[in-house]
RNA sequence: GCGCCCUUAGCUCAGUUGGAUAGAGCGUCUGGCUACGAACCAGAAGGUCGGCAGUUCGAAUCUGUCAGGGCGCACCA
């Protein structure tokens, strides 16, 4: 209701604008004012007129509140200090809309949305870095669909890397075992564990005789060969390890619907269409001089056009220093070039498709589906979308934008505009942490804020262990609270508590702000976190059962008893502003929702959740409700209260949150 | 050297498109459980928003510059 009314509000002053003075607004600028009491609304848009108009503001601002009469929703226009026009809503319409659960929409967008995230190399268990990625992507993607959108969830996965193919040397050369012995390996528990202690041993032993990389190389070219020991290992490998990963991030409610292979972007030759089209407008040139020499180049992302070039087609037109290799002198095209014709593919125009097969069915019947060379006949329709969202870390902008422009230099502009590189900062260690696991830092390391995390090293926090921890470490909370529930009831709020506080604490910093992860801050469960937003769901959730009623009918059913009048009458009292406050802050999911989408910063979501809980946790003490004698006034503290967990619960829901009962 | 990002309270971070008195959590100190369960609430202390200059009626926010920190600039992915 809250972003409905606001777009009323600044549709009827841009008209009020342009019949008055002729003025067409671009945006007009909403805001809430500094103390409820003021309104709910604040435009400091005579301030911006005052010098277009000649007229000091103050003048301009009455002259606007006198001249737009009466505006659907509002009750009164006012004009406040210099000359802020403050609008204040009818509370009592307005609280029986949210009470309602009415939620005027907006158009309806019809495009289809692909959200790629996750993106974890096969080899080894995911870490703390891979979990902010995919739930950063998840609550997208439920953002997304909770606007209305239709996504496809992707996963890439690239199987025939260096980090696939050092697992594979591993296997090979340090610890030597038959095709049977892995494949029994494959099927322990926690493959992904062993991968990554292997990784890390062959890290080194690549530190300790540099020599010993020649064997990499070998390997690596058998695996994007195909059809050979080392292929059929890296595949064996791969694709264990992937199943552990989506095992993992199930554990965190994350499913994909479809994981894009290298393998089969090389096998099904896309990068062969995509090259005769950058050919041939001219992205690409064949280098013929200089380090790059025998190369096909192209501009990198970022950087500057001499002047009087246009395409930068003609040779030499590129220096050196700005060239991007996109296929080497030997033939075989780069990461950059492969990424350039999977996004082609991606918007539908590569003129190619994967072949596609069931991957994976998980324990809630969703499907994941997996490229494939030959795929089944059935399948589900993916790439050809209208929009993407691709979330990476910051380190590969440079990477991304290049791709962006060779999207652009193929004239595809429209589909330029609606690639979005989802960027975030990594997730590191801080010094205590590195050392609680172990590692021996120096004197300089010690001084710094964070240490970055290694899967070369080993050194990192698997999302496992972490999600075990965690877990555990509400269990110890929930048994001491709860001994009167049963174990497995005990052990499902546990979990719940858990991924709360691991989501949310992902969610809670914005996507710019490197994370120091520490156990002390993760493991919190007090203060601004995930399960202080369930713990006051289920506050509210044991007000209603105490009273014997149902709080998921309570909205409904007792709101249809309040009329406005009867909500303006507690909501507009001089004493209510604390609790219109609550009513306020809860009408704005959709809002918030929109806002996140619009900036790509799933944090103001978090944010949001958390000032709707401390304010509910407030009305909550303030007022005792099932002690409230006044039946009618009682009536309206329990509506305040089941609408603002139906609030909260939806909210926690597209951060992927569950609700316990209990706690 | 070039490009991108960051610098706000003791610590960790918010602060929408410039707007009314810069906010929260943690930590510290003081209070509050006969329960709609305190994983909570109330209060206190704590800030020249890295420095300087500029634009503006108005700057934490925009521009320039300096300082400090990070990341990226492979015929790796």
């Amino acid at each position: 209701m809250y972003g409905y009314l606001e777009r009323v509000l600044a549709a009827r002053i841009r008209e009020f604008l342009r019949l008055r003075y002729g003025l067409e607004l671009e945006r007009v600028v909403l805001e809430q004012p500094p103390k409820v009491e003021l309104g709910e609304y604040a435009l400091p848009l005579a301030f911006e007129l005052a010098k277009k108009l000649r007229q000091p503001p103050r003048k301009i601002a009455e002259e606007i509140v006198q001249g737009i009469g009466a505006v659907a929703g509002f009750s009164i226009l006012e004009v406040a200090g210099a000359g802020y026009i403050n609008a204040r809503v009818d509370r009592g319409q307005m609280a029986h809309a949210t009470a309602k659960n009415e939620q005027p929409r907006v158009e309806a967008h019809t495009g289809k949305i692909l959200v790629e995230h996750s993106s974890i190399n096969p080899n080894k268990a995911a870490h703390v870095g891979h979990l902010r990625n995919a739930i950063l992507g998840d609550t997208f993607v439920r953002l997304l669909r909770y606007s209305g959108r239709t996504v496809d969830v992707q996963n890439y996965i690239d199987n025939t890397g260096v980090q696939v193919a050092d697992v594979v040397v591993g296997f090979l050369a340090l610890e030597p075992r038959s095709l049977a012995e892995i494949e029994q390996l494959t099927g322990q528990p926690r493959f992904d564990y062993y991968c990554w202690e292997l990784y890390a041993k062959v890290s080194q032993w690549y530190t300790d005789k540099p020599e010993n990389k020649s064997i990499r190389l070998k390997v690596l070219h058998e695996i994007e060969q195909g059809g050979n020991d080392s292929a059929n290992l890296a595949e064996l490998i791969s694709t264990a390890v992937l199943r552990r990963h989506l095992e993992t991030m199930d554990r965190l409610d994350i499913r994909y619907d479809f994981l894009p292979r290298e393998s089969e972007i090389l096998h099904l030759r896309f990068w062969d269409a995509a090259f005769q089209k950058l050919k041939a407008s001219g992205v690409l040139y064949l280098e013929s001089q200089g380090k790059n020499k025998g190369c096909w180049v192209m501009r990198r992302a970022g950087t500057a056009k001499a002047a009087g070039q246009n395409q930068g087609a003609e040779l030499g037109e590129i220096s050196e220093d700005d060239q991007k290799v996109i296929v080497r002198s030997n033939g075989t095209v780069g990461y950059v070039g492969k990424d350039i014709a999977y996004h082609l593919w991606k918007f539908g125009l590569l003129g190619r498709d994967f072949g596609y097969q069931l991957f994976y069915q998980y324990p809630n019947q969703h499907q994941c589906w997996i490229s494939a060379d030959q795929g089944e006949p059935e399948h589900p329709h993916f790439g050809a979308v209208e929009v993407i969202y691709n979330v990476i870390d910051s380190r590969q902008a440079e990477a991304q934008n290049t791709v962006l422009e060779a999207l652009r230099g193929l004239g595809y502009r429209q589909e330029a505009d609606h690639y979005h590189h989802f960027s975030y900062e990594m997730v590191a260690l801080t010094p205590r942490c590195a050392e609680e696991l172990g590692y021996q830092l120096s004197e300089e390391e010690k001084s710094r804020s964070y240490i970055e995390v290694s899967g070369r090293k080993g050194f990192g926090v698997k999302a496992d262990d972490l999600l075990d921890s965690l877990i555990a470490s509400a269990a110890r909370e929930v048994d001491s609270r709860h001994p009167e529930l049963s174990p497995s009831e005990r052990g499902l709020i546990a979990k719940q508590i858990a991924i709360g506080a691991l989501r949310y604490f992902m969610l809670k910093y914005t996507k710019s702000s490197i994370i120091a992860f520490d156990f002390k801050d993760a493991l919190s469960f007090e203060g601004e976190t995930g399960p202080y937003v369930q713990y006051a769901i289920v506050r509210a959730t044991n007000i209603f059962r105490k009273g014997g009623l149902d709080p998921d009918v309570a909205a409904s059913e007792l709101s249809g008893q309040l009329s406005p009048e009867a909500l303006d009458a507690f909501l507009s009292a001089e004493t209510a502003n604390e609790i219109w406050e609550l009513w306020l802050a809860a009408s704005k999911t959709a809002y918030v929702v929109d806002q996140s989408i619009v900036t790509t910063e799933p944090a103001h979501l978090a944010k949001h959740a958390f000032q709707l809980a401390q304010r509910f946790n407030a009305f909550y003490h303030r007022y005792p409700i099932l002690a409230e004698r006044d039946e009618s006034r009682k009536n309206f503290l329990l509506v305040t209260a089941a609408v603002v967990r139906r609030e909260l619960i939806r909210v926690l829901a597209v951060m992927g949150i569950e609700a316990p009962h209990a706690m």
